[in-house]
DNA sequence: GCAAAAGTGTTATTTATACACCCATGT
DNA sequence: ACATGGGTGTATAAATAACACTTTTGC
């Protein structure tokens, strides 16, 4: 079985798919496309097939940009991981897919970029759902939301979802968003006050929204990896 | 840029590779393979092309048995990511590689299967130093050490570097290699079994090895997620 | 006896959690 | 006035970490 003196693998496309999230009124939301192509009714992540040159995450970041005319920095690209089981879209022979996940706040509506496709967002609640999206994309958006929720602990990647300016109100409810619970707001603000380096307060004070007291606003830190990480415990298990 | 109406994509091949640890006398070691066809004398983690019709994990495990004649499940090899860079393999074209971890214990001595190759642990602060390891193996090595780590934390899979019996000391050397500290025996030992199903005490004891007390022997327990994680603060950042 | 590893006990410190309570604003 | 979210105080419980001490073995 010798490997390396092998010139000809059976035709095998490489794409990359990327999970956006973002919240729309304070619940998760994942950008999907509708292909032309596909009118089975089902979604499917935006991505497309790698191109010479260009790294795996650069490729999700210009298939971002060319569907949604979004720009993210492929640094700001975090890979989920390959998904190739040899069943997952025999389309054109055999397809391995490398997912990444985006965050992103306030996004601008989508609208079609040069590709035939309709962009939109929808609840991930749905996506979850199964037979709403093509292939195995259910179970990586599955993967995209576990992932992020680690990352909200170990890292200040919850700030993607604010503004610059920002309160602790709406920073807590990134992460209630992910959690699907709630948390004390006394107990989170001391938690990532005390960060040293985390969030970094400023003088003015929020625009009162409805109701309630006007909210300091903060601005992101330096601090990129939160160690010891935020930790709330789970009810489950 | 139409996607999926492009039928060809220019060369690309999808290999699988597997960073395995083991402990040898409590240091981590990782097998590399020193291939015929790669005479400048560095080392590569064992893998190969991906096939038609197996899972990534299946072609990951498929390849460490033909170069080990060890054999894991694909269940239990855990992806680390997939490595893409346009400039990282270029001999035959493109090169993707999705990578895997692997542990075990007491591994065989390794011998050469039916590949030409030579295979063969070496220590990990090794692997990593610059021009040891072909391509980004280096990366992926380090990579899968982290990965290693936090698995530790919030997984059995510790266990997967034990006999079937064991005493929490060598469970706690496991840890201290991954961690690169030493731990507390006490609070250790403490930690590790109030975990409910995480560890069950036999009634036998260990033959004492050199000096000691003789340890209580464990098995494994059926709890394969630590919810909340075992968790050591590191001392740096 | 002495070294070494297993195992228990104790205590100080930190962290998590719940919740009472005041503050400042819109309605 | 009252609802609403911001923000502080505080008590209880739990987890962490440091380390003294006893136990049981090999040498």
């Amino acid at each position: 079985m010798p490997k390396h003196t092998r010139t000809v693998q059976h035709n095998v496309y490489v794409y990359v798919d990327t999970v956006l999230f973002t919240l729309i009124d304070g619940v998760l939301n994942v950008l999907v496309v509708k292909r032309k192509t596909a009118p089975d009714g089902k979604f499917a992540l935006p991505g497309g097939l790698v191109e010479d040159g260009e790294t795996l995450a650069e490729a999700a970041s210009r298939e971002l940009y060319e569907e949604t005319e979004m720009e993210f920095r492929p640094e700001n690209l975090l890979q989920i991981g390959a998904y190739g089981d040899p069943d997952r879209d025999t389309r054109y022979g055999r397809a391995i897919s490398v997912a990444f996940l985006a965050m992103t706040p306030n996004p601008p509506v989508p609208n079609a970029g040069s590709d035939a496709t309709s962009t939109q967002f929808i609840e991930y609640r749905k996506a979850r759902k199964p037979g709403v999206l093509e292939f195995d994309h259910r179970n990586i958006v599955g993967d995209a939301r576990r992932l992020a929720s680690r990352q909200l602990e170990d890292t200040a990647i919850a700030l993607n979802f604010c503004e610059e300016e920002f309160t602790i109100g709406e920073l807590r409810i990134v992460y209630e968003a992910f959690y699907q619970r709630e948390l004390d707001p006394a107990n989170f603000r001391r938690k990532v006050e005390k960060i040293d380096g985390f969030i970094i307060p400023q003088k003015s004070l929020s625009l009162s929204e409805s109701a309630g007291r006007p909210a300091r606003l903060y601005k992101r830190g330096k601090k990129q990896d939160l160690y010891p990480p935020i930790y709330f415990r789970r009810q489950d298990q």
